[in-house]
DNA sequence: AATTGGTATTCTGTATACCAAATACCGGCA
DNA sequence: TGCCGGTATTTGGTATACAGAATACCAATT
């Protein structure tokens, strides 16, 4: 008897209790806009475990994950608390984020096919200079697709991994800042200019922009 | 009474048992030469435990903060295991560090006092070419310190921080190539153009160097 | 002899229990 | 009334206990 083929794939799932608690308090960090009041935000873990209906074991975890990325500042015999990104580090996070994004646009004008970088050019096809400001938060979401495809393009998963993190601090910050975002429309032109140095192959040139 | 300001600082030293259990396993990994042999090293929490004089619980937070960092891959269900890169995430973790190391060199033209620059200088004083083939270790570790001492000098700690953990990777991985490093003589070179450049401010330069 | 089914063991994932440090509260004393 | 000290409570850090899953091993059957 033959063996059929079935092609199945794995059903686990990949995602353990500690996974999901990860995943549930990052979502719930970043919606709560610690920018906007003075009080600082306290994870108890006491009371994240009761109300997450887990013990604390799998919290720790978390918690100790959202330490690595940022999300979470935890003071010794203190407790957890929210992360508040100085200015410094706000700056520092669009510094590497700059860095890693400019090259991703080396490695697009280099590797990427032509088809992939036409795909970029689709996203903006719903969007002119005059819409812009009628639909800013539309925008704003198409903006941050813009660099994420630009990171996905670079066929990096490195890269992509490393602004990933980046790109969520950027959002609950730009919340804070949400009133700058009236340079949208000068923004939409600036992504047409790097678009057109990715088709050209043009390295330096795309990376300059992409820096900027 | 006037409180004296005795400048105190505090006798906990900052690392409870978990940072010291991370920094010692991240010791021992990056001591064992992953890429002789082929046999996987798997890392048994109960097997650590007992080695450490420890519990579980502060083994499995030190094992998450190496999976993070890509020291240590786990399965679910089935263990953890010490990170053997591909050659594809050797080359990844390359080019994201070219990336950084770029900005850095930026920043430097940008930022960094002449004195900071001169400083790099010296770390060669006791090299020249002709001596650097006889103790290519020494000179190695000196390599290495010009790459850190570059970002430091960036005065960017995200930057550092970032790589810092590639600097880790590739110092494991470099055991492995150890043969190839009979171009450290060209390497030397390469670097006083890079002092060179940073001098000079001239950004764009440096910026190249670096990368490449 | 090989393969399959079942059982036993091992080990991770999760929960709970314990301990020590830090803070908060309260009462005494100047 | 204000300050100091002590006690109590809170809470994070650590250890242990329990359950479910995965693997390894053994036996039985073909």
């Amino acid at each position: 008897m033959a063996t059929v083929s079935l092609s199945l794939s794995p059903v686990d799932g990949g995602l353990v209790l500690k996974d999901r608690i990860y995943e549930e308090l990052k979502r719930a960090i970043i919606a709560v806009n610690v920018y906007a009041d003075a009080e600082e935000y306290r994870l108890d873990e006491r009371q994240l475990s009761e109300d997450l209906g887990v013990s604390r074991t799998p919290i720790r975890e978390a918690l100790c994950r959202l330490e690595i990325d940022g999300f979470v500042r935890t003071v010794p015999r203190r407790g957890a608390f929210v992360a508040r990104k100085s200015r410094k580090e706000i700056l520092e996070m669009i510094t590497v984020w700059s860095a890693l994004e400019s090259m991703a646009a080396r490695l697009i004008t280099e590797h990427a096919s032509d088809e992939e970088i036409a795909t970029l050019r689709e996203m903006f096809a719903t969007f002119d200079e005059t819409k812009v400001r009628a639909n800013i938060d539309e925008y704003s979401e198409t903006n941050i697709n813009f660099h994420q495809a630009l990171l996905n393009l670079s066929h990096c998963n490195l890269l992509k991994k490393m602004t990933d993190n980046l790109f969520l601090h950027m959002r609950s910050i730009r919340m804070r800042t949400i009133s700058e975002d009236n340079r949208a429309d000068r923004s939409i032109i600036d992504h047409m200019h790097i678009i057109e140095a990715l088709e050209a192959r043009d390295t330096e040139l795309a990376e300059r922009l992409v820096r900027q």
